[in-house]
DNA sequence: GCCAACGTTGGC
DNA sequence: GCCAACGTTGGC
């Protein structure tokens, strides 16, 4: 079993949006990133837990946990020209974009900011607090994953 | 709104 | 295959 991280911004995805889903549900349409696009095809397993990071916006930082429950799939949104996730050089044979179903876990009492992250040493390895890092899925250690669910 | 950092594109 | 130019991310 493996632990991720998946930023998104809560304006347009939150928790609460995931909650709400029909089965509490979705799949992660959208991610236009090959390093992250490869990290739901690759390596994500169903059963994977994953901290839900909200980002862009007035309180940044992990508002819950969700799970891997369908693992990969194309993302169908890069054919359809109407919506902004639309890649031309996507097909239905090569769909080159592919997405993970996760389904919601828990909602923290509190969001844990991004701020307060930066401030335990224990968590100086966790890939979120490195310089420059704008992968919207990042895989998380164990222990940090652990580290963070004690900090609710 | 600023801007650092990174990813992608495309000419050569 | 290099690399400049451009676009995007995302915290502040």
């Amino acid at each position: 079993m493996q632990y991720w991280l998946m930023k998104s911004e809560p304006d347009i995805f939150s928790i609460n949006d995931l909650k709400n889903r029909p089965q509490q549900t979705e799949s992660w349409d959208g991610v236009r990133n090959y390093q992250a696009r490869n990290f739901m095809r690759d390596q994500m397993r169903k059963g994977d837990l994953v901290l839900f990071y909200n980002s862009s916006c007035k309180e940044v930082g992990i508002a819950g946990i969700a799970q891997v429950v369908k693992e990969s799939h194309p993302d169908l949104s890069a054919l359809d020209k109407e919506s902004s996730y639309y890649d031309a050089k996507a097909t239905q044979d090569e769909p080159r974009w592919y997405m993970v179903a996760i389904k919601w876990k828990k909602t923290f009492k509190r969001i844990i900011s991004l701020a307060e992250l930066k401030k335990y040493q224990e968590l100086k390895d966790l890939k979120l607090l490195q310089k420059g890092n704008r992968l919207s899925i990042m895989p998380v250690s164990q222990n940090d994953f652990e580290f963070i669910l004690n900090l609710e």
